[in-house]
DNA sequence: TTTTATATTGCACAGCGTTCAATTCACCTG
DNA sequence: CAGGTGAATTGAACGCTGTGCAATATAAAA
């Protein structure tokens, strides 16, 4: 039984959300629950309640911080790659985070927001964030032209990997035969950059 | 009550199914229940659990009559466009019938099937039909050169429209300011079809 | 020390999927 | 037609789930 001198709020916080993803990571979205988050931390239920409100909300804010998880990697492997290989390791790095976290990463698809429930700050935040590191990257390959569809853009090409790489863990591409999912979503990536007439070489 | 002699065993699956895809249409995967179809049929719940064995086989099931439904949509839709407007019609079709059965829709892609339980024959043959349906309208519009990659390039574009599908109904592109994914989508399969020398107007 | 505010609990509730002994029923046999 | 048989169907039990709330425990203030 947790004493509240032994956490102040925001340390209670964080304890629950420390707990809660790694009860995300083993047992994935359908299996979460929010009384085995409270067995971990040796508080009640009650207590996880009182402090997100709701599981929705608990869900939501372990799916910001797999947002900022998922940002980080990304910015990581970027490290000291150039042009072309930049765009590649942007693609490569979106299947690997998704592979090597797949129970955190399917859950921020898997949930839906309960309608009459909005998004919280952080979340979005967090999600704009990732979005901003890849709009980055493809501004810079873009010729000016472009500058003004480049946000717009992005936000397809981050649609057409996120679309493969969602058959890839679903089983859809096993059922249909395709071998190398990540290869695919960065043929598609540039030959649209291609089009677009980006400074990359074919 | 039911009484075995109201519904024959066949009769009964299909009594289940249809009040299931109801309950699925109305409620969405997260709240579909067993229990409540039950209840709609007048049978107990133990006899659905009967005849399917468990949940997942029946959501499965479900699942396959709305990828049935989904083929029949698009070969309707495709009556008698010609040319490039096929490949249009194909895309917007995924969008319009994404969008008209949304619950329908999401539990396909919300369902997990559960290690060690294998997909029932009927779910895999009804995908492969929508794949067929497709992939016959991507093998028309390519140059004869490409015939060999055909199925791993129509696998690919459906993968790309379907990202961008999710993207719209799960809320990232109101999120990233996106207006109009389905034509994004349109762009980006035209595109890769003129890449690998479609034989399409531009 | 007593009061006050609130963090925390633990139970109740309604719902879920799953299991299974008991029951009901349709049909077959004599 | 009577009795037996096997299968269909039930309904309760079990262990989960999230949520709400009155009661309690506790730290801090008076």
């Amino acid at each position: 039984m947790g004493r509240r001198s032994d956490h102040g709020r925001e340390e209670l916080e964080s304890l629950i959300l420390d707990n809660g993803r790694q009860v995300m990571a083993e047992s994935g979205y359908a299996r979460f629950s929010a009384r085995e988050v409270a067995k971990r931390i040796g508080y009640s239920v009650g207590t996880v309640m009182h402090v997100f409100g709701n599981v929705d909300r608990l869900v939501m804010e372990i799916n910001a911080r797999t947002f900022r998880l998922w940002s980080e990697w990304l910015e990581e492997r970027l490290g000291g790659a150039e042009g072309r290989a930049r765009i590649i390791v942007l693609v490569q790095g979106y299947f690997d985070f998704a592979q090597t976290h797949r129970n955190l990463w399917s859950a921020i698809y898997e949930h839906r927001v309960p309608e009459g429930m909005e998004m919280p700050e952080t979340l979005a935040a967090e999600r704009m964030r990732l979005t901003g590191v890849i709009a980055r990257e493809v501004a810079t390959v873009l010729p000016a032209t472009e500058a003004a569809n480049a946000a717009e853009l992005t936000s397809s090409l981050i649609a057409t990997v996120h679309g493969h790489c969602a058959f890839m863990l679903g089983g859809t591409f096993a059922l249909l035969g395709v071998a190398r999912p990540a290869d695919l979503a960065a043929a598609r990536v540039i030959e649209t950059l291609h089009a677009r007439g980006a400074l990359i070489d074919a």
